[in-house]
DNA sequence: CTGAAAGCGCTAACAT
DNA sequence: ATGTTAGCGCTTTCAG
């Protein structure tokens, strides 16, 4: 039934390591050896026992990848960010174990301990995420997306967003606008301490600064009707407002439909960026000027990462991914 | 630093194999030596190896999840599904393994044959999956999710999208209405030959002949424009309509802003009902009266039935959901 | 009800 | 450049 490395040894004449070193090439191995082991193999259709090989090297070739659940977090881009780790964990020869927030502290040392993986990759890290002392006193290499307040001693990765805050401002006030307003993540998200949308919200509000503009700052609610609401005292309290920053997928659309329905065309009147998903600032009736949040690339940086830290390379405790904006049909200049 | 089975044994006084068998219940011990066992396993932070107790056992207690990524599918209920089977699995003591639709069929080979996985789940299945045979020949347990043409000697579970269509429409002709028309999936997925996507059409079909309701089917892209222009010509081409199925979540809302827009109210001039997550139906502008996409309740029965044939329990070799219909603001009865 | 001991299939010293 | 062999940590006969 099971073909096991000493069936593939007696078929190509050599013994069992020299079949592991083969595959290992951990150990020099002549041509003419290595091909008749390469042979052997593929007639007999071997494939080494996980498990065994788990065992005998203290190596599941295993990556522990943990998604969140919670309300507010965009789900497309949670799935883009696995799929991007499951490709480039493959390149790496590894596999993915899925696990949700929902497990806890507890699934992730359980992993570890098990030692049915290698490393993990912690999504959605909170700014005192009480995983952190976890993914300390682990015996095994982690890297988390997102910024904890104190990441001292760990690995995280993340789209620099004060940067794209800043380029947001940058690319209004370049078009001539002089008063903005940031349209953030829902109030719950500062309040649970995410890094990244405060970290918007100071890139926005210094660049505004650095270029004079007037600007205000706006949690909004993942809602149609909150949208709306807000873009109603945006124009009563804001009436000279011209450009907007939108930090909140779920209400661009509804945003900017109320503005038109409020009488502002996009861009004539009114100017929008986005930080968003480039699929999602493409795909909408107008196409909004974007900084892309870029998930597949996320993923690949933390399994890259990854990779060195378990091969004992140092890495930087902190990796910012540089913004880039994609222009498109919802920004224009001030009218004079 | 690493725990071992014996450390336990010695700590509680007893063989590693009754640290074993105290784990796995596979044969009785005494409450006394349970309890001491357990107490050492407490004390000294005891974690089986996942890679010895997979060579020992020939059981890696890891499901494999294979996702899709092709154009047209729903990412939020792919993730949906996805964490319904991993919260399952772990109920049942198993970790879920995520493989992408990419590695294809030789991805399914490698985690099987060497044994890294004890079963397969497989979402997406096409009516000729090319993956079937492979499925067949392997010698581990899998599950479908989706019906291909010919399932003979495996296992598939899946809405019964035929029953829904039917459901929607007996909903719209109970209603009153006498001119329906179905809405359904871009022309790409029926060209693939996705069996939801035709049974739907069937179900359809079949409701409004029973029902003597005129009918007609629509293929439609997921785009906002399509939407737009299927509204037109469906009410250029069958003025009398007034009851929509839609089975297509992308242009829901779409559909019905062009409606609005084109004079008809909904649900005063024209009923709809549609296919598609609740989540989805519930969070339009109009609450749109669905029959319920049920991701969590799949993945749930797609891993019991996988732990019920690891068991040597034998299944059905198709199950079919029944479907659930939800009332909500978009059907109203026919203006007489 | 419990122990002793033989592997599970592979890797990595240790040899030569 | 290759072979020999001692484990890796656990489960599961086989014994009692």
């Amino acid at each position: 039934m099971m073909v096991k490395i000493t069936d593939v040894a007696r078929r190509a004449g050599v013994s069992p390591s020299t079949v592991s070193y083969a595959l290992s090439g951990k150990r020099p191995i002549s041509d003419e050896t290595k091909r008749r082991v390469e042979a052997a193999i593929r007639e007999l259709g071997y494939r080494p026992h996980a498990g065994a090989r788990a065992l005998a090297s203290s190596r599941s070739n295993v990556l522990a990848l943990v998604i969140p659940l919670r309300a507010g977090i965009h789900v497309p881009v949670v799935m883009q960010f696995a799929v991007s780790v499951v490709t480039s964990a493959r390149r790496h020869d590894h596999d993915v174990l899925l696990l949700t927030q929902e497990e806890g502290e507890d699934g992730l040392r359980r992993v570890a301990d098990a030692a049915l993986v290698d490393a993990l990759i912690v999504m959605d890290v909170q700014l005192r995420d009480p995983r952190l002392p976890l993914l300390r006193s682990l015996d095994r290499p982690s890297v988390m997306i997102g910024f904890p307040l104190e990441s001292e001693g760990l690995t995280c990765v993340d789209l620099d967003f004060k940067a794209a805050g800043e380029l947001c401002v940058e690319r209004l006030a370049g078009l001539g606008h002089r008063v903005v307003a940031l349209v953030g993540s829902p109030p719950e998200v500062y309040v649970r301490g995410t890094a990244f949308a405060q970290r918007v919200v100071q890139g926005f509000t210094a660049a505004a600064h650095r270029s004079a503009l007037a600007s205000s700052v706006h949690p909004c609610e993942a809602t149609p009707a909150a949208a709306r609401r807000l873009a109603e005292r945006l124009l009563r309290e804001h009436p000279a407002l011209t450009g907007v920053v939108v930090h909140n997928e779920a209400v661009l659309e509804p945003l900017i439909d109320a503005f038109e329905q409020l009488g502002l065309r996009v861009p004539a009147d009114l100017s929008v960026t986005a930080i968003c998903p480039d699929e999602t600032a493409a795909a909408l009736r107008v196409p909004v000027t974007s900084v892309a949040l870029p998930s597949a690339e996320l993923g690949e940086r933390a399994v890259e990462l990854l990779m060195q830290k378990l091969t004992g390379t140092a890495v930087p405790q902190e990796t910012l991914l540089a913004p880039h904006l994609t222009e498109r049909a919802s920004t224009a200049p001030r009218l004079a």
